[in-house]
DNA sequence: CTTTCTGCAAAAAGTTTGCAGCCAA
DNA sequence: TTGGCTGCAAACTTTTTGCAGAAAG
């Protein structure tokens, strides 16, 4: 992949095949897996990648703002490719974390700097209930 | 503490020193502590208490909905007397976490239900940044 | 050729569990 | 009395780290 190569340089990190694999994983995906789900599903094209390396790369690209990782609250962190602080929502029966359009929502930062006079960096917003899948399935 | 020892009757659970005396620290702090505080803080009064106690106790509380874990993305959880489910905001630089009011905030949930066709249960809104006091010790 | 990265194994950190004895009801 | 609770130690899960060899630039 060539645009994630380019990004990976730009931030002078070495471009290898494990790290292109995450980041290319990550970009083509909207399940927000974890490091877990992700060394699982490259397993089959790099059997011998190990975990450890699959949580250096995240970090690394983390550190590098390509990614962002977040905690829905479960065991495990997740991470996301679209790193614009946008809110998520979380099926509590299939564990399905869904991306929410910013547009959608009000703009709460603004509000919460004025009355708090935090210096505000970012914002976590999850929301948990049943999908609609989950809820007929449940019937 | 009399409140606390009728609540915990009230779910059948046994009122011991150990779940008083948490119940009650939680129940007179701001300050949302993770397990690993809680029994530091009680370690000068209750010398023999485990943490294995906090924990399962933590746990039975939650379970009785008397308390509630919130997950602010650290390493930890941390814990709440509060059991409305309201935002709250951490300073990144003291760790410390606050509460938010909630009539300050416009409701979310409606609307997302709406949008999103999930039956929703909880939410859970966190606002990340620096706070006035350690904006002030910065400079 | 230098520096960073990988992969293994071991360690760390937070949390959970098994079990024997203890205590609230 | 008895079923639930405590406290200890051991186990477990997720994540981090040390290090030797491998690969990128």
């Amino acid at each position: 992949m060539l645009l994630a190569a380019g990004q990976l340089r730009e931030h002078r990190l070495k471009v290898t095949p494990q790290r292109l694999a995450i980041f290319h994983m990550l970009s083509n995906t909207k399940s927000h897996p974890s490091a877990e789900m992700i060394y699982n599903s490259l397993r089959e094209t790099h059997p011998t990648m190990s975990l450890a390396t699959v949580y250096k790369t995240l970090d690394a690209l983390v550190k590098a703002s390509l990614i962002q990782q977040i905690n829905v609250g479960e065991d495990a962190f997740r991470y996301d490719a679209n790193t614009d602080s946008h809110p998520h929502i979380i099926c509590t029966h299939c564990h399905q974390v869904y991306d929410l359009e910013t547009d959608e929502l009000p703009d709460l930062k603004a509000l919460v700097a004025e009355k708090t006079h935090f210096r505000l960096s970012h914002e976590q917003l999850y929301f948990y209930g049943t999908c609609p899948d989950c809820q007929s399935e449940i019937h």
